[in-house]
RNA sequence: GGGGUCGUAGUUCAGCCGGUUAGAACGCUGGCCUGUCACGCCAGAGGUCGCGAGUUCGAGUCUCGUCGGCCCCGCCA
């Protein structure tokens, strides 16, 4: 750089700086050549600024600027000068002045980029994940990166202050059962065995708690090998915590302090907790799911008790033999064509429903619906005031098995919500979901499985349930959902080997199993274990929802494909046979490795 | 594993019912231009129509396969 030393950015250079010597280094986002005067505006990774070469201030510059080129890497010294009267470029930060070049170093050439960096270029994502270097150098992946890092400083802020320490857990650890696909590594050293990448690190943090280490925290990163979503990498960021001597109130609250120094730190935004919370049947029954997005109304009413009674055989039926029949009311959407109609049914069709009865309500509050006939004046009556419905509302309704109802339902819900544009920007809306079942039904494994994991409480008055009727106990568990998507779930855990075994047991995991992949969590728990609990965030999708932006790929720096490749850098790669040899992997497909 | 969608110039796209030399905008290259800021004007270069088969006198266009991007289902304690 030949001894030149930058002086400011391109962001934070004002009328302060007027008529003083200044150093800048940066990128060259756009060259406009005049002939005579040439301007640059340089691109810095805290904004931009005009950079102005004339002739007669620097002949030999302005001669060298002719040569610039988008994304030349230049250092720039000459002078801040307010613009010409009229010359102001209010899109710009720096918009009211521009420095006048007396001397221009090209530190580096650049050939032209593969795409355009233009604030609002739509460019194919493949080409932007192969040209990540490039893509990142857009403003907007530099607001969403450096958002990302102010919310970690934020939580590292708070979480330090609130007395937790930062610990690292192993990255190469053993392979467990239950839950996602492993990611496995080969042991050179151990021939025939394999490490696994940690889904989470679930089991040393609560070791940390036997430990006495009482408050742990980790920015941890963790690996499943699923197949990916626009909200799902295969190694993702979770913000990791787990404290001794708390019960659900005292996390609930911690988080609830987190997320709000989180947002004013970060976004400069207020939140006011507490957040509200739903039982996991109270947001079942209401939204159709376990993370309800409360930006917008349109909850599911249950109407079996009508619908029994009524001259509608699919209704009736259902409600007779243990199914539900329930309906949400779409307010003001009258206007819904008979195609968006059809659509909305395939749409429900879809999620598994068998069709979708709608009834629109005319001025007069008479139905227009294919199902008005099988309902009598009293039983439309009573419909539509349990629904608060008006003249110009549509009606929909859902009658199946209570699971189908409610997954259609609460999908149509948001998906009239998606069409109408019922859902408010710049929302942020937190819920705590509670009481979840610590168990379901698993037909294909013919067995009760983990609703969160195996190590999470049950609640107490639920306790003896566990031999007689596993799928009625509640845990001790909590999610926090954001406009609707899970961002954060944590449980009490089970700190007594003995309720361990039982829970275990519950779970069709044989004494052999339990010792041989979890033996040393129960020795653990019987050397002292404090009561503790915990929770963990999905960070990508926190920033992710505070960006703005739909997909975590947004906010990771190297992000994979849906194929879980990064086109940057060809990973995974093919590897020679002599490394495989070397970790004695003896592939048998026919390809040449 | 399954469903959907996309793939044409460096980029974003158009290309009709299968028919002459595959177009536009931006970008790029050269020239002109002293107040632009998506500068302007003039000229020019630039194509493995993702890949491979097939149908056809003839395929960017139709069929099949395949590769890749994205969205979704399954999966993700």
């Amino acid at each position: 750089m030949g001894g030149l030393k930058r002086t400011h950015d391109c962001y934070s250079i004002t009328e302060e700086a007027i008529d003083q010597e200044v150093t800048l280094m940066g990128w060259v986002l756009r060259r406009r050549d005049h002939g005579g005067l040439i301007f640059v505006d340089l691109r810095d990774r805290k904004g931009i600024t005009q950079v102005v070469f004339a002739p007669e201030v620097n002949a030999k510059s302005h001669e060298k600027a002719h040569r610039l080129r988008s994304e030349y890497v230049i250092a720039v010294r000459g002078r801040v000068r307010r613009r010409p009267e009229g010359m102001e470029n209010p899109k710009l930060k720096t918009g009211m002045i521009e420095v006048v070049c007396h001397e221009l170093r090209i530190l580096n050439t650049a050939v032209t980029p593969p795409f355009p960096l233009d604030e609002d270029a739509d460019v194919s994502e493949g080409l932007r994940l192969k040209y990540r270097y490039i893509d990142l150098r857009r403003p907007v992946m530099v607001e969403n990166i450096t958002l990302r890092h102010r919310v970690c400083q934020a939580i590292r802020q708070f979480l330090n202050r609130h007395d937790f320490l930062e610990i690292e857990t192993p990255i190469l650890t053993r392979s467990t059962p239950e839950g996602a696909r492993d990611y496995l590594v080969p042991s050179r050293v151990n021939p025939g065995r394999f490490y696994a990448l940690p889904q989470s690190p679930q089991l040393y943090k609560q070791i940390l708690m036997v430990s006495g280490l009482e408050r742990y925290y980790q920015i941890a990163r963790c690996f499943r090998d699923e197949d990916l979503r626009a909200d799902r990498q295969p190694e993702f960021t979770q913000l990791d915590m787990e404290m001794s001597f708390v019960e659900e109130s005292d996390i609930i609250a911690l988080v609830e302090g987190l997320i709000k120094e989180v947002f004013a730190s970060a976004l400069g935004i207020t939140l006011e907790p507490p957040f509200r919370r739903f039982t996991f049947s109270e947001a079942m029954e209401r939204f159709g799911t376990d993370r309800p997005d409360t930006r917008f109304d349109m909850e599911l009413v249950d109407v079996t008790d009508i619908a029994r009674r009524c001259g509608l055989k699919v209704f009736n039926t259902v409600a007779a033999s243990g199914g539900v029949v329930k309906a949400v009311n779409a307010k003001e959407m009258g206007d819904l064509s008979r195609k968006d109609l059809d659509d909305l049914t395939v749409f429900a069709q879809s999620f598994g429903a068998k069709g979708l009865a709608w009834v629109k309500i005319k001025a007069d509050n008479a139905w227009q619906s294919p199902i008005a006939k099988f309902f009598s004046d009293e039983e439309q009556h009573a419909i539509a005031q349990r629904l608060e419905a008006a003249a110009g509302d549509v009606l929909f309704f859902g009658a199946d098995q209570r699971a189908t109802v409610l997954r259609v339902l609460g999908e149509l819900r948001c998906e009239l919500a998606r069409r109408r544009g019922l859902i408010p920007e710049g929302r942020f809306n937190f819920v705590w979901i509670t009481d979840f079942p610590l168990m379901e039904y698993n037909e294909d494994e013919g067995r009760f499985t983990s609703m969160h994991h195996p190590f999470t409480a049950p609640l107490d008055e639920d306790m003896d349930l566990i031999e007689t009727d596993p799928g009625a106990v509640r845990s001790r568990a909590y999610d926090l959902v954001l406009n609707g998507i899970e961002i954060g779930g944590g449980s009490i855990r089970i700190h007594q080997p003995t309720v361990q075994k039982r829970v275990f047991k519950a779970l069709s995991i044989s004494d052999k199993e339990s010792r041989d992949k979890f033996g040393f969590l129960l020795e653990a728990l019987s050397h002292g274990a404090p009561p503790h609990g915990g929770i963990a965030f999905g960070l990508d999708r926190l920033v992710m929802i505070m960006a703005g932006r739909e997909s975590i790929r947004d906010v990771i720096a190297f992000p994979k494909t849906q194929k879980a490749q990064c086109l940057m850098a060809n990973a995974p790669s093919r590897v020679s046979m002599a490394q495989l040899a070397e970790l004695y992997l003896r592939p048998d497909w026919k390809e040449k490795a």
